[in-house]
DNA sequence: GTACCCCTGCTACAGCTGTAGTAAAACATG
DNA sequence: CATGTTTTACTACAGCTGTAGCAGGGGTAC
């Protein structure tokens, strides 16, 4: 499932705290937009038709729960940019973002670290 | 900037060969499309439009080459996918790289080589 | 029970994206 | 040159995305 930039937002903040209603959504994006109550009232209704949220009404006010994950959904980010703009493959992505001049000395070290721990398992 | 999927491809045809008409984008992409000529044409005007590419006339047919890189769009392309799916850090996005369920061994090993590498540099 | 506020279900609408058609100019070729 | 082939410029149009308004039902506070 692809999310438009518009939904990864309402999504992450159904992800934070899950079951939210529609006013829940709205303050835990605060400042990070200006949207009216009413958009996102239409983002839950699209994301909840096209299967990405359940609703369930309680009293007369829905309440909203995931049904992707956010390991699915980023799956499918990551896979769908592979696809784009790395001709498919894994190595070039990554090649990109080990040699990737904004990647601070920081950055690199948390790579190595990962990497480290991941080969431990 | 932002590529949309239809202009990846028409990209990557071009970053593959440039200077390029929109025959030589329409063959180069193969079966990979089903595209008439004209909708390279329109995708082609819009990524010169945009300041993608930069078009110069030779004898009547009209030749692309790229104004940015493949990896600007490329650097673009990831950071967009850092913000919206990842809260902007890199971190998460390499955490679910090494953790992913779907990295076949062989990619894992590429991973662990690339990191090595970019640390002895 | 009336005035107010919140929530819901619709509808709207512009801009972007995918996909292409058409008309006319330019060229190639017998 | 007359005809077929390419190419171009322009237009079209449906579906998706961002953004929201409106009307009406329900609760709540006097």
């Amino acid at each position: 499932m692809q999310l438009s930039e518009a939904e990864w937002k309402v999504m992450n903040a159904i992800w934070a705290e899950a079951p939210s209603s529609a006013r829940d959504v709205l303050e835990h994006l605060g400042d990070e937009t200006t949207w009216a109550y009413t958009t996102v009232k239409t983002m839950l209704a699209r994301l909840a038709e096209k299967g990405a949220l359940s609703v369930r009404k309680r009293a007369n006010t829905s309440m909203y729960e995931p049904l992707i994950s956010r390991e699915e959904a980023r799956r499918s980010a990551v896979k769908g940019l592979l696809e784009r703009a790395f001709g498919g493959s894994f190595a070039p992505l990554v090649q990109f973002l080990v040699s990737d001049r904004d990647l601070s000395p920081a950055d690199r070290k948390t790579l190595e670290k990962l990497i480290a721990e991941s080969g431990d398992k």
